[in-house]
DNA sequence: TGATCCCGCCAACGT
DNA sequence: ACGTTGGCGGGATCA
């Protein structure tokens, strides 16, 4: 039952975070949409409505659609509903699974704008194409280093330059036309060299993401990156529409600028701001200049810093990560030494590569394609609400939503005490693997979902200085124009200082007294509360959740494979200089499986096979990127001979490493690179638990791929067992084997393989 | 009014 | 041929 929204103050204009959460928690989607269908007697007066402010109670005939007003089919609402659906730190593999027609339909609105949404969070690497209908939704899980990584490309792009161009010049041309003046302002900068920017991609997802790189995909994808990056270049982290506009034309296609263009990048800036609002990254101001107001956005996402440091891994592994500014002086050296793998590339597809990524994706998409019918929404099903939702869900699921963000603190939070205490055993095995040993080679079988964070930084890359950005001198953005005044749309409480860290800004804002205070308080003790429940419920499957999910891996310590197989699979492959490295090596039978934790796998036999599939496509860039096993130095102890890392390291280190796109061989020497913890103790906690119920699951994923396990495999083979390996309930899957001497050459030991599985789908509905 | 931006036509692509 | 993606911009709404 609906609570009432018993507070809300008048004229209050809709606070999603309001009263609202109660509901939210307490309505689950799949609730909510039960009690849609049913009618929607009940919540017409409740206070959704988007606009309470006035007419609320309407008799009760046509709250239903009497006007779903443009409001309420906006994108961010939309993108609210949408978001609310999936958790921002899904673990592992949960029910990562994006179906574009279901949500669709679900959320009653044209495919077409789920793509909208479905593009900028994959510009944000919040989700990833999987395959025709199909996004895998990784939340925000890569966020901080896709940001960093754009933070990156945007500087090398001379975002900030450009921005102080532009506005030197407007502010110069004041009275100019604009027709006229445009022509030149595009122009100035020598941009003609960095205008090819393209997707900007993160090593381990660059596949995903630029699957759908065939068409032109210059817009909003790009778009929506070079739209962020203007955020992280600029100082005052306010870009205004204008600006964002003419800087991203400026750079696409020097063609005809007429006005007509510059508008319709407006639009589309808008479309994106809409979404980037939902995700709380950005929010709308006004920026006060000389003119008059102008709208713009105010960056109000994480603080991106300049690369590791933020990581809690980074404790962790500083011992064997030089930090960046080391690594600077030669870069050829420093690329050899700690870049084993390539150097310097931003992780930017260049356009001479595409043709290589894309018939590998084309490889891939035959893969995984398969046909969809498009559901159409009809209007008729009135079982399930065809109609207007019920804004009541509508409100839920949004405050829902932002609860979620809230309490994400709470789980880094959570993710430090990794970096420090050893690790306990948790029921989740994955951690109780063996002391290193001499030579281990570790298999990591990575899903897709929990994309792998890992990130390098090319030495190119890291020749930028200062945290604090704006490297040159000269920083005042708007100096001159420093009359420039911001005015909140909601709130106030401006550029003052955001919290660095804070992911979501409103928790802050509880410090404004007054008007605000008022719902602010309430909200961030919801959230509290919200956290708080949150907490708990994370250890077990939260009730509501329809969905019953597996553990995602298991760790099968194998006893010392072999590697060499994979290598030479490898290198058979490369041709296209890229390409899944998918093989499968296998080796001699597993002397046992090892307890870790899935209990059935020991029941099914399994061959010891050594699997080295990367089912994420690098393309050369990444390759080059990733140079992966990133802390492999950490395993094979060698390296650093003293520390042999204790077991504790060890463990935490692997399961992280299970985020790495590996796959790549690693180098002679290890990389540096620092990675992001995706994966909390959660994840793996509850895996030891419904453990049965995929047995069969497993043995499947496991007869797939022993069937292919057989001796060096052809390419041919390797063909075959891709495919299959894709095929598998699980979805695609990594797994990779590294091992890294000193001297280079393999050293393996140990081998560990993860499998992800799937949960299975009971949800109702 | 100007700021927003929904809507959906229709082209580019994939199969 | 047909389905999926997703530019694009008219024109309705909102403030």
């Amino acid at each position: 039952t609906p609570p009432k929204a018993a507070e809300t103050p008048a004229g209050e204009p809709w606070t999603p975070t309001s009263n609202l959460k109660m509901l939210i928690s307490a309505a689950s989607p799949e609730i909510r949409s039960r009690e849609q269908r049913r009618g929607l007697s009940g919540d017409a007066g409740q206070g959704l409505p988007p606009k309470p402010s006035s007419q609320e109670q309407l008799s009760g005939d046509e709250y239903e659609k009497s006007q779903p007003s443009r409001k309420e089919k906006s994108l961010g609402l939309l993108c609210h509903k949408f978001l609310a659906r999936y958790p921002n730190y899904p673990s592992t593999v949960e029910n990562n699974y994006i179906c574009l027609d279901e949500v669709a339909e679900e959320l009653n609105v044209e495919r077409r704008r789920i793509y909208d949404i479905v593009n900028v969070l994959e510009s944000l690497h919040m989700v990833s194409r999987l395959a025709k209908n199909r996004y895998a939704w990784h939340g925000r899980h890569n966020l901080t280093k896709t940001l960093q990584t754009l933070k990156k490309v945007g500087e090398e792009n001379k975002y900030t330059q450009q921005i102080e161009m532009l506005k030197k010049r407007e502010y110069e041309h004041e009275f100019d036309t604009d027709g006229e003046g445009n022509e030149e302002m595009a122009r100035p900068f020598g941009s003609v060299e960095h205008s090819e920017m393209c997707f900007v991609e993160l090593p381990g997802m660059e596949f995903r993401a630029a699957s759908v790189n065939s068409r032109k995909d210059k817009s909003l994808r790009v778009m929506s990156q070079k739209f962020v990056m203007l955020f992280l270049v600029s100082t005052p982290q306010i870009v205004s529409l204008e600006v964002a506009a003419k800087i991203l034309i400026g750079e696409d296609q020097f063609e005809d600028l007429g006005k007509s263009k510059f508008k319709t990048k407006i639009r589309r800036l808008y479309d994106i701001a809409n979404v980037l609002s939902s995700l709380e990254l950005i929010k709308k101001v006004h920026v006060t200049e000389e003119r008059g107001r102008k709208p713009a956005f105010k960056w109000t996402g994480p603080e991106v810093l300049p690369n590791a440091r933020d990581t809690k891994l980074e404790a962790t592994t500083a011992t064997w990560v030089p930090h960046i500014s080391e690594s600077i002086a030669s870069k050829e050296q420093c690329s050899k030494n700690l870049f084993p793998s390539r150097v310097k590339q931003s992780f930017t597809r260049h356009p001479s590569l595409i043709k290589l990524v894309k018939s590998i994706e084309n490889d891939r998409r035959k893969i995984q394609s398969a046909p969809t019918s498009p559901v159409k929404i009809s209007a008729s099903s009135d079982e399930n609400l065809s109609t207007i939702p019920s804004k009541m869900a509508q409100l839920a699921a949004i405050s829902k939503h932002q609860l979620e963000g809230q309490s994400q603190n709470a789980e880094e939070m959570q993710v430090r005490w990794a970096s420090g205490c050893p690790p306990r055993a948790s029921p989740a095995a994955p951690l109780l693997l063996p002391p290193a040993q001499a030579a281990v080679s570790y298999a990591i079988y990575l899903h897709p979902s929990q994309a792998p964070t890992v990130t390098t930084y090319s030495p190119s890359l890291m020749l930028q200085p200062l945290p604090c950005s704006n490297t040159t001198g000269s920083k005042s953005i708007d100096s001159r124009g420093s009359n420039q005044t911001t005015t909140e749309g909601g709130d106030d409480h401006t550029a003052k200082d955001e919290p660095r860290n804070v992911p979501t800004a409103t928790k802050r804002q509880t410090v404004q007294p007054e008007a605000v205070s008022h719902k602010c308080l309430k909200r961030s003790q919801v959230s509290q509360e919200n956290s708080l429940i949150k907490r708990c419920r994370s250890d077990d499957e939260s009730p509501d959740t329809p969905l019953t999910s597996f553990p995602s891996r298991y760790l099968i310590p194998f006893p010392q494979c072999i590697h060499h197989g994979t290598r030479a699979g490898f290198s058979t492959k490369e041709k296209a200089g890229v390409c899944l490295l998918q093989h499968a090596t296998y080796s001699s039978p597993i002397a046992g499986v090892i307890p870790v934790t899935a209990p059935e796998l020991k029941t099914v036999n399994i061959p010891a096979f050594h699997i080295t599939p990367l089912n994420i496509m690098l393309s050369p860039t990444s390759i080059a990127a990733a140079p992966v096993l990133s802390n492999s130095c950490i395993i094979s102890s060698n390296t650093s001979s003293a520390q042999t890392p204790s077991s504790s390291v060890l463990n935490f280190t692997l399961q992280h490493l299970g985020l790495i796109p590996a796959g790549v061989h690693v180098p002679a020497n290890p990389v540096l690179q620092h990675m992001t913890i995706s994966s909390n103790p959660e994840c793996v906690s509850h895996s030891s638990e419904h453990t049965n119920l995929k047995e069969e699951k497993v043995s499947k994923n496991i007869l797939q791929l022993s069937g292919h396990c057989n001796g060096p495999k052809e390419p041919q083979e390797l063909q075959a067992a891709k495919e299959n390996f894709f095929r598998t309930p699980g979805g695609p899957n990594t797994v990779s084997s590294f091992s890294a001497n000193s001297d280079g050459t393999d050293a393996i030991s140990q081998g560990t393989l993860y499998i992800p599985q799937r949960k299975l789908e009971v949800s109702e509905d």
